[in-house]
DNA sequence: GATCTAATAT
DNA sequence: CATATTAGAT
């Protein structure tokens, strides 16, 4: 079954340009033969910076339309090479995470978010300065990761996973697997998977009752139809079919949870799956398709970034597409 | 042994 | 409260 997934997704990955066949945004799209003769004045090359000034204004018109798009820190940026590595967390300040929850998008969405650590600064890292940090050097896999945010867009992911997956396949590691989201670990998924069915149980004994006050996040995704069942027992190792609900064969035809309209190059209920760009140098796609993106914070990366989950199926499995929630409220 | 889940720690 | 980490079970 992923198997046969990957396959489609792979069929489809092909079919995406490649670097090379994608036109640079700084590279001007007249030619200057074409802008003398019809008197079209020929704008001087734009600079990586320029084009990042002109993604950061698309993404900002794209967030006030619905995306919700918070940082652009996290960016990969084209300019340097970037990415030392890795992941696009989001590191946000220490306690901001609640913060723009529920109500509103809120206008602005005052993106105060943080700042990357950046390649000026170096080093420092290790706090206390232990004697021998010698032999440590923080790999992706080592490292310890910042808290993760489970913003309303990841948990949607996560919900649609889960969803998608019946509940008995709904377990973390599957999950993960499912939101393919870059740096989510299986015990991200774990952590969250139990407070999820914590408030799955809570929601089944108060039927007919709105999530509490204190709910934001669960509720802001509706829950999908077959995980309202009346019991969820969750780890029944049993060769039970696939649940009614989760469509058995198809990759992720999810539909049934997508409140937006979706644009061609989407995917199901999921936001599609963008490149990850990391790793590949790519600029990214369209910069109206890919959403958001992701998570905490970058602290050290080794490069050797990509595969933090370890897809060790399919020998010939290419790149995968990793998707990068940001955090913002709304939705 | 990997991974799950529940409990507990931060 | 939200997440992370640990412990015990499968």
């Amino acid at each position: 079954m992923v198997k046969e997934d990957d396959a489609h997704v792979s069929e489809w990955e092909n079919g995406l340009p490649t670097d090379e066949e994608l036109t640079p945004l700084s590279h001007s799209l007249i030619s200057p033969a074409l802008a003398s003769a019809f008197s079209i004045k020929h704008e001087p090359a734009k600079t990586a910076v320029d084009v990042q000034r002109g993604s950061r204004a698309t993404l900002l018109n794209l967030r006030n339309h619905k995306a919700p798009i918070t940082s652009f820190d996290s960016f990969p940026s084209f300019q340097g090479h970037e990415n030392r590595g890795g992941s696009p967390y989001e590191r946000r300040p220490e306690n901001s995470y609640g913060a723009m929850g529920d109500d509103s998008n809120k206008g602005g969405g005052s993106s105060k978010n943080v700042h990357k650590r950046g390649d000026s600064e170096s080093e420092d890292d290790d706090s206390g300065g232990g004697p021998e940090n010698s032999g440590e050097e923080p790999n992706a896999r080592t490292l310890k990761r910042p808290r993760l945010v489970w913003t309303p867009q990841l948990h949607k992911r996560f919900v649609d996973a889960v969803g998608h997956l019946g509940i008995k396949n709904a377990v973390p590691k599957t999950i993960m697997q499912l939101m393919n989201v870059e740096g989510l670990t299986r015990e991200n998924v774990a952590s969250h998977l139990q407070k999820y069915r914590l408030y799955l149980k809570r929601m089944q004994g108060l039927s007919s009752e709105g999530p509490s006050a204190s709910d934001h996040l669960f509720a802001s995704t509706p829950i999908p139809p077959n995980l309202s069942g009346p019991h969820y027992m969750p780890n029944h190792r049993d060769d039970v079919g696939p649940s009614p609900f989760a469509s058995p064969n198809v990759p992720i035809p999810y539909t049934a949870i997508a409140p937006y309209p979706m644009g061609p190059g989407h995917y199901g209920g999921y936001e599609q799956y963008p490149y990850s760009a990391v790793g590949r140098g790519l600029p990214q796609q369209s910069p109206q398709g890919d959403h958001r993106e992701h998570m905490m914070d970058n602290r050290n990366h080794q490069n050797h970034s990509h595969n933090y989950n370890h897809n060790h199926n399919q020998p010939s499995s290419p790149p995968q597409r990793i998707l990068t929630l940001f955090p913002t409220s709304s939705h």
